[in-house]
DNA sequence: TGTACATCAGTGAACGCGCGTTCACTGATGTAC
DNA sequence: TGTACATCAGTGAACGCGCGTTCACTGATGTAC
């Protein structure tokens, strides 16, 4: 589906296809991880410029247009990948899920090895662009999808019986935002202070487990009982 | 004390001072409201240049250097003014506490109300930055501060005596965090779509509700409870 | 109160630079007969 | 199997442009006597 939102954009015949030979392949991905390391310096992807891509990915300027149309075109990719992998992630952790108390400590350390693992995607995900932007559209659409899966996955465990859908997915969505918020301070502390980043990651768990208390006690019909503060 | 950390950067006598005489002061403003206007697009502050910035003021570009050093230092000023604002924003909300049920659903609309009269702020506040650039370090710093000011808000309420130091202050970090991201969900979408920025403010409280119940039924001793899912 | 002078904000022209994009090109890869 | 040809990825030079920054300048504002 995602793919498909892409296709979408591809009316005209000026966006390059994919590429049929092995060699147009291999810079096609050279462009996009080069993209994704000068992200890492803590940059958002609109200051990266087409020049800067093809000089770290060691091609002739030009030679972008081989492959993207524009920058823009380049990012959607990178987006598109990007929301495969997290969907694929949630997918891994649903079935390591065992039968034990304390799932949300184990969640969070399998999510956490995702991050380590693939630092410059969840740097993407976590940046805001406006909705405007294509780039931004896209991000959104693949958060969205991301919160579809695990209300559904969470749904599913019968736990959650007495939270309407809508609620539901309201707490799914504020547990995914708080994971991409918390990826990313716990990235940049990583190198810096280990120490650090593991306290994060505990603050993390605190976090999403008190969300969970939180939606257990919840009650639909009755939204005006907030205790306080 | 956010004005303590800016001065720290005053070390040389480069950076210009604060214009003595009327005509300075009206135009540093005039330059900071430009970049502030500017952003409103959807686009980061990385994003802007300066020549853009002394357009939208409707000054010569060099004029710029008679206020800011370059357009890092106009960004620093510009979170200096916006964690103020915010900051007093919060004491005005603690003012206003009435003690009725619901504070929640209250503070939220105070809140949202301050949002809707100063969105740009909001949007400085919201977006990323990394860990590395100065104005990223001094966003964080704001938010810090807003967060321990909260939390001291919380305490001074009484409900919360079963939490440790360290947990009132991650629950009130994470209430803030999802604070931001609301804010600039909801006004991206409150040009476009009222009706869906109404129901993205409802989202909200009905997130910061929940966080609050979590909190009200956390006990600090046995964090390996968690019900589940 | 009036004059001389210093301070300061804003001007306009100029600079060198990296940018996105174009173009005709070259050499390699794959296909048809 | 060998040759002729088409397709395609990457080249290198060139373009015009907006950028950040500098400079000597001008005119206005405020101060000292």
């Amino acid at each position: 589906m995602a793919r498909l939102r892409r296709r979408d954009r591809d009316d005209g015949a000026d966006t390059p296809s994919e590429a049929p030979t092995e060699k147009g392949q291999r810079t096609r991905r050279a462009l996009a991880d080069a993209a994704l390391s000068l992200l890492s310096d803590g940059r958002g992807f609109e200051a990266l410029s087409l020049r800067e891509v093809t000089r770290r990915a060691g091609v002739v300027p030009a030679a972008f247009y081989r492959h993207f149309k524009d920058m823009e075109d380049l990012g959607l990719t990178i987006v598109d990948d990007c929301g495969r992998l997290l969907r694929e992630m949630l997918r891994e952790v649903r079935q390591a899920r065992l039968p034990t108390d304390d799932t949300v400590r184990q969640s969070v350390m399998v999510f956490w090895m995702y991050v380590r693992a693939n630092p410059q995607y969840f740097r993407i995900a976590a940046n805001r662009y406006g909705r405007n932007s294509a780039m931004g559209r896209a991000i959104r659409g693949e958060v969205d999808l991301f919160v579809d899966e695990m209300a559904k996955d969470v749904r599913a465990q019968g736990t959650v019986d007495h939270l309407s859908e809508a609620t539901l997915r309201n707490v799914c969505s504020l547990v995914v935002h708080t994971m991409l918020n918390a990826a990313v301070d716990i990235l940049e502390a990583t190198e810096a202070d280990p120490a650090a980043a593991r306290r994060l990651v505990e603050d993390f768990v605190q976090q999403v487990q008190i969300i969970f208390i939180g939606a257990n006690a919840w009650r639909d019909a009755m939204p005006e009982e907030t205790p306080a503060p």
